[in-house]
DNA sequence: TCAATCGTCAACCAATCGGTTAAATAAACG
DNA sequence: CGTTTATTTAACCGATTGGTTGACGATTGA
């Protein structure tokens, strides 16, 4: 049996995955916005939304023919909690996290 | 290039590694009774082992012929600080952690 | 109506994954 | 010494992954 938290741990063990989501943290977008950005096709890109969507990481909604996806941190919560458990983690450090989102930003060959 | 965010989720995302993880954390065992509990073979335990090493959420040190694990979780705490920029989290809840221990422990089959 | 756009689906591919068994290495025991 | 114990390695297997291309259905706009 697949649980939540597998999906959503293997959806984030992605670069590309992790890059989506680090984009709609700004901003809702279409797929084809999505894609723009990534050396990789549009059916690739779709099927990285597919796997984000099955883990419960972000939502898709149709409005004519253009889908928008949107970032849902719901799922995440239920991993966090897991990893909490092993930690002595400072408090939630958002300075810590730009810095790490740059770096992402700047690694991953979008 | 794989970045060590792509590895510790990868390893989280295996139930028999998430649940290593959970027996570690009560107490630093031998490489074979890791593997006591399982249905699975010592090779296969092994390699979950491996995994873990390499995304730096265990450590293992050989002491005669036993091979000592014990949980490192400094590498979770690079995944943490990611995840949480996503989140209106609680605050660390232990509770929660403990609940959902149980549930996985119940649900793994062991 | 017809062409362009948005997105998915199907088929395919090489690489990786999670498991197996059997053999190999290394240390400890009697 | 030879045997048992602890662990890894090697070879193999079927399933999954992350990508491709090309065809397809659905919606939009001229």
């Amino acid at each position: 049996m697949e649980t939540r938290l597998d999906l959503v741990f293997a959806a984030l063990s992605d670069p590309t995955r992790r890059a989506i989501l680090t984009m709609l943290l700004e901003d809702d977008m279409a797929v084809t916005d999505v894609a723009e950005p990534f050396e990789m096709s549009l059916a690739a890109i779709s099927k990285h939304l597919t796997i984000l969507s099955r883990a419960g990481l972000i939502a898709q909604e149709k409005r004519g023919r253009v889908k928008w996806c949107k970032l849902d941190p719901s799922a995440l919560r239920e991993a966090s909690v897991w990893m909490q458990g092993f930690g002595q983690f400072e408090p939630v450090n958002l300075d810590a996290f730009e810095r790490f989102l740059e770096e992402e930003l700047r690694d991953d060959s979008l």
